[in-house]
DNA sequence: GTTTTTCTACTATATTTATAGTAGATTCAA
DNA sequence: TTGAATCTACTATAAATATAGTAGAAAAAC
């Protein structure tokens, strides 16, 4: 899979969240400074090179959806810098994370609650 | 801080890793296809800029160190990465790690271990 | 002590990314 | 049924990124 850059991951965002959307729909959920609406179409024509989106026809419009799930890219994105930074490896991760961050006692008990419950699984 | 351009964060890796490194000896660790030595030379000193490294003369040479730590640049990243595809939270990405990833009990129980002993610190 | 190598500084160029304009087709609204 | 609005396709352009060449200084090699 290639990388989305911003400008392609700004609107996969949207996308992945309205789950199907006119590119009118997706212009609309830009709060602050939107871009033009042919730039929003531009990203979209490129990321459906890219195979990232498809599209339906309705009328003379198209309606994008996303081909890639964004938890599958959520995974390949996580990997990504899970493997220059954390060596590829979760333990290294958390033990990071629990270094340098602040966490309360409700939020370690659920992940250790997460993990027992994998342990059962195999 | 700006995020690293992948020719960037390349060259970031290895000075990480050599802790000092002139032009030459960054080169040589690159394995495969390597890029010419003014490239490396180009883009340290865009890295030189950004605030990135620095660099000390050695009689006409340039040894440049990071700026930034390795860990300090991770924790920008994985922050980066969490906020976008796991609403910021440890708990969402580590229960997507567990739904998707083989990982054996032993390193459950690290993990887990891990998180016990940071509840104590409280 | 010349020649060769090795640096840096500066410049150059190609590619990719980001953004948007224009023109022509289509739809809508009066 | 014509004028306004909307959409796509195509084109344009700016900015950022990636890569490297050239020239001149310095060092090393012979």
């Amino acid at each position: 899979m290639k990388e989305l850059t911003k400008a392609e991951e700004r609107i996969m965002q949207i996308l992945w969240d309205l789950e199907k959307a006119f590119t009118r729909e997706i212009l609309d959920q830009f709060e602050n400074e939107p871009p033009s609406y042919t730039t929003v179409a531009t990203v979209l024509t490129v990321l459906e090179q890219k195979g990232f989106v498809a599209h339906e026809m309705m009328g003379n419009s198209k309606r994008y959806y996303p081909l890639i799930s964004k938890s599958k890219y959520s995974d390949f994105a996580m990997n990504n810098v899970m493997s220059k930074y954390f060596e590829g490896s979760l333990t290294r991760l958390v033990s990071f994370f629990a270094d340098r961050k602040k966490m309360d006692i409700q939020e370690l008990d659920e992940i250790i609650k997460i993990l027992e419950s994998k342990k059962e699984e195999d």
